[in-house]
DNA sequence: TTTT
DNA sequence: TTTT
């Protein structure tokens, strides 16, 4: 083994997360984290920025988390490692998807935030906060790549 | 030169910063960040936790920011590198502290959060955000913040 | 702006780095470097490893240190941050690529290291080491790297 | 719990590991690593250097690892947390140390460097590498602080 | 394509 | 001294 691979992100979700089970019963949890950074153009002295977008996959405990608490616009720490899968579109061409597999997910803001704003919860108040997954999360788990869903009900009325 | 000394702390504030001026004019702010940890003991299966401070200094602009934006509360992710000083006690004694050399500092939590709450201005509304310092800060220039475009255009070019 | 964007890397260059020049006359600088986990499998009892491929971009004076001195097989710490780029390919379908953009560039393992080693240099020997570039890189500017003093005076001051 | 208190530290050892068996027969370890930057005095034009010193602990496995494989010299990439310690000095006045507690630890370098080198192995040769720590590695090892040997054997014969 |  |  060698080597280290370690992304951290701090940014708002895009949409609410999708959550999906594995077969053996497993939650699934996909994210999509925008981070944006701007400057000033040396050349025309205008201000410019650029967005980002994370995918950011959370496996068990953690998707479960993501799916209770994170909601568009929710603030996240993210940390975890960069992982690129291939797949084949439908004209059998070899395609890539660089993803982020998230080891420690931290809400940011409070719940009291009014930024974004975690999930209303009737349940039993249950403490979320970091949690981490151990150094290899799930030994086998590489979900086919799917069509991914429009990101088209995403303009509408994001709060920050 | 060699080596990698960084360090990254999200947490909240313990007090308001403490803001002093250089004789040379320029600003320094100290500020005190919490993280805490929580685990459950194996052996009395109880839960416990434990906090850690840590006192972090800015200089210059991003000290005016601190001063400025920063309350007793605020949610904040730090980036620096570990600096320890030497000084003497009043017994002439060497005594060593270790405090963190902020080079990156962002509020979390959104000017709206009520969870520790950034500092009310009078002043145009600057949304403050990531300011970084070059490598050596001490002798850092940080071009002045300047306001944020809104984050309007959320929705072009999603690649996903 | 808001958010943190942040990779960390540690491993091997696959190849030579790919060295082109802008129209501008500056420097882009890729390579390629590998990542790699290994875990026990569950059920099988096997053990089994995962290599992870990097794609990583310098541009300026870091793609001029990268090219003069790292080669395949050098050892590398990388810092920098996710950059997704939308092209189209052949059929005029959008593709999208996600690459490091590279901040920080620190040779591991020291100039006489026989594991991958370095360039060959017949221009005085320099000890690059640590080059950052500021927060948006390609309008970046970094004092050329000089020649550092050897670490002779290791032994002063030290707290502990 | 709240916030992420997380240290990177890339840099060479200034000593030998010093290895420690506690009461239930565990090991730690305790290592002090180098980091320098250098920049050039805006005033005087002359290059300048600062070394910092990190005390860096291990506990269980990743110990003996350490003890096994590390020695003065040896260039490491640690990541860990910040910890600071209360204890009294004989004159009953209270004292704190910041030191890191080390979850990863990667030796850099390969084990052919020439470059600080690692331990020789009779022993079967095991795959040492990055080995991570679960989240909260020693629910109570808060080992006292003890006299600090001089490191006055620092100077002799550092191969960097 | 690297490294262990 | 914060926060959950």
């Amino acid at each position: 083994m060698a080597g280290i691979n370690k992304v951290i992100i701090v940014g708002n979700l895009g949409n609410d997360p999708e959550i999906r089970t594995m077969p053996n019963g497993e939650a699934v949890a996909n994210i999509s984290v925008a981070t944006s950074e701007s400057w000033t153009d040396k050349n025309t002295g205008e201000r410019r920025e650029i967005t980002e977008w994370h995918r950011i996959v959370f496996y068990r405990r953690q998707a479960e988390v993501a799916g209770e608490y994170l909601r568009k616009g929710s603030q996240v720490y993210v940390e975890g490692r960069l992982r690129t899968r291939k797949w084949q579109d439908q004209n059998g061409q070899d395609r890539y998807t660089t993803e982020i597999q998230g080891d420690v997910l931290q809400m940011l803001g409070g719940r009291n935030s009014t930024q974004g704003g975690y999930a209303p919860q009737g349940a039993p108040q249950q403490q979320y906060t970091q949690s981490s997954a151990p150094s290899r999360p799930a030994p086998a788990e590489k979900p086919a790549p799917k069509a991914e869903p429009a990101m088209d009900d995403f303009d509408d009325d994001i709060p920050f």
